[in-house]
DNA sequence: TGAAGGATTTGT
DNA sequence: CAAATCCTTCAC
């Protein structure tokens, strides 16, 4: 019995948990992203952080507002957000309706080069989706996505690890490294980021 | 209606 | 280490 990629499609009950557990389980599975034309830039994550209820630095702390409230809907839809002037961030919608929490992704290990990134400026292609606004830069994610379920025929969806991916966790030739998030204000002494030991993809190993 | 600041990145 | 740069939030 062969597995086909349908198989591995990511189901939107398996982001209904908390955030802090689905955060390292999305290590290794592969995020898609199809564009218009059908042009389609895979890459497995490499580095996540949960954000979850009671937590300072959840952008639903201080309750629903426009900007987070897709994060109080059901999981398996994408919460993108818009930073420093500048960049885009993009999460992943998890735990159950009405319970604000989400995986920030924030870093990708390619399977290709898009098409449209500048060889010149990102002289290595294990840069190019190292980081939350780079991924989105890579992947031309932007808050147009911001609420849109993650499933194939829709611009972006997730499948789950490779066999192969299992079998190097399970024989330890994989790691992961769990520790403190990221430039955070507040809720920085909690322990939610996770990330693959060893990637040169990793955005701060 | 205004001011402060941000789940980042890059270059100095 | 500071700038870039604009949206979101909260206070007045």
């Amino acid at each position: 019995m062969n597995l086909t990629q349908a198989d591995r499609i990511v189901e939107p009950s398996w982001l209904a948990r908390p955030s802090t557990e689905v955060a390292p389980d999305l290590l290794g599975c592969c995020l898609v992203r199809q564009m218009p034309d059908g042009e389609t830039i895979r890459g497995a994550i490499v580095e996540t952080e949960a954000y979850a209820p009671g937590d300072p630095a959840c952008h639903a702390y201080r309750g629903r507002t426009e900007r987070n409230q897709v994060m109080f809907g059901p999981a398996g839809r994408a919460y993108v957000y818009f930073i420093y002037g500048v960049y885009h961030c993009f999460n992943i919608v998890t735990d159950l309706e009405g319970v604000p929490s989400a995986v920030l992704i924030r870093a990708l290990q390619l399977e290709s080069v898009p098409s449209w990134i500048d060889r010149r400026k990102e002289p290595k292609p294990h840069r190019i989706a190292a980081g939350p606004g780079k991924l989105c830069r890579a992947l031309q994610i932007d808050r147009q996505l911001n609420g849109v379920e993650l499933r194939p025929g829709e611009p972006v969806w997730l499948e789950h690890r490779t066999p192969e991916f299992e079998r190097d966790l399970a024989n330890s030739a994989i790691t992961f490294v769990q520790t403190a998030r990221i430039g955070l204000s507040a809720g920085a002494q909690l322990p939610w980021r996770w990330y693959v030991a060893s990637c040169r993809a990793v955005s701060k190993p």
